[in-house]
DNA sequence: ATCGCGAATGTTATATTATAACATAATATT
DNA sequence: AATATTATGTTATAATATAACATTCGCGAT
């Protein structure tokens, strides 16, 4: 599904990187958010707010909604985090300085969710965007169909 | 908000449109279907399931969640409404017949959801798939954002 | 050090969105 | 008419998300 070389390094380069950026903005990674941000990159694929919540539960102590969403939305205010709203799901963010937008090919199949950003596309949008005189707020993306892996499979 | 001349005549062209469709594919255009159709196309811009479903309970006794979702299921499948997954809201399509994926500039202001589709998009998003090698069953592209009158008006 | 402030989290409750599962009715096919 | 298929009705509940208010934490000013 994902093919980091070894995915315990690749959720402390995550967090790492995180770390690094709220300290250049001065924003504050606390325990909680942290722990949101780890369990978004342990699944390395999109997870649901819900099963964040049952995991933290396990974790450290019962925890409501709220408390999820809220650091979720820290997390996507931030880019570190997108929300991919075809399947009510969150995911973490490769890149959180290159790029606010970021475009995705879902697999309905194995769930996976690639990253497939290119200049070329936002190019393209935004010729329209500015063809329509609109002032964009945000950008969703959103192919979902079989990956080439699990294509590859039947 | 949205501009036809004559608004009557813009939702009876648009049942007009979904009757031939349905009769050319043998698709039973049931009473249902045909009246959630029409109250997507009253608002004339994206309308949430819940509102559907008050209005129905007004003008064809109480209805149910699940008679609205599944005659929107329908008109979905049957490319006539799109869903806005960003707003978790439904847009009658201006062009059934015309392609399958649609495009749409969100003004956050207004609520307007404006199509934006041209195939320059498409080819340049077509690319990308092609490149991923990925068997693609639905493009989501919506751009929220605010639309050259609601800017205008500040 | 402690007071006061704003930010973060805890907590209760509920709103919103959507579907499963089974019963009945309408339409099409034989 | 008998049967199969499709559509709708109905009950119940699942899944997703937020409002509102209480408490705690972190931090600068005194």
């Amino acid at each position: 599904m994902h093919n980091c070389t070894s995915h315990n390094d690749c959720i402390a380069d995550a967090l790492h990187r995180a770390e690094e950026i709220c300290e250049a903005r001065e924003l504050r990674f606390t325990e909680l958010r942290r722990k949101v941000l780890e369990l978004v990159w342990e699944r390395h694929g999109p997870i649901k707010a819900y099963d964040i919540l049952d995991k933290l539960d396990n974790r450290i102590g019962a925890t409501k909604p709220p408390t999820v969403y809220r650091a979720l939305d820290f997390l996507t205010d931030n880019g570190l985090v997108h929300k991919i709203n075809s399947l009510n799901a969150f995911v973490g963010c490769s890149h959180p300085l290159t790029h606010r937008e970021c475009y995705f090919l879902i697999c309905s199949d194995c769930g996976e969710a690639k990253e497939c950003c290119n200049s070329e596309i936002t190019d393209v949008i935004s010729k329209t965007i500015r063809r329509n005189e609109f002032l964009t707020d945000h950008i969703t993306l959103e192919i979902t169909g079989e990956c080439r892996d699990c294509r590859g499979v039947h």
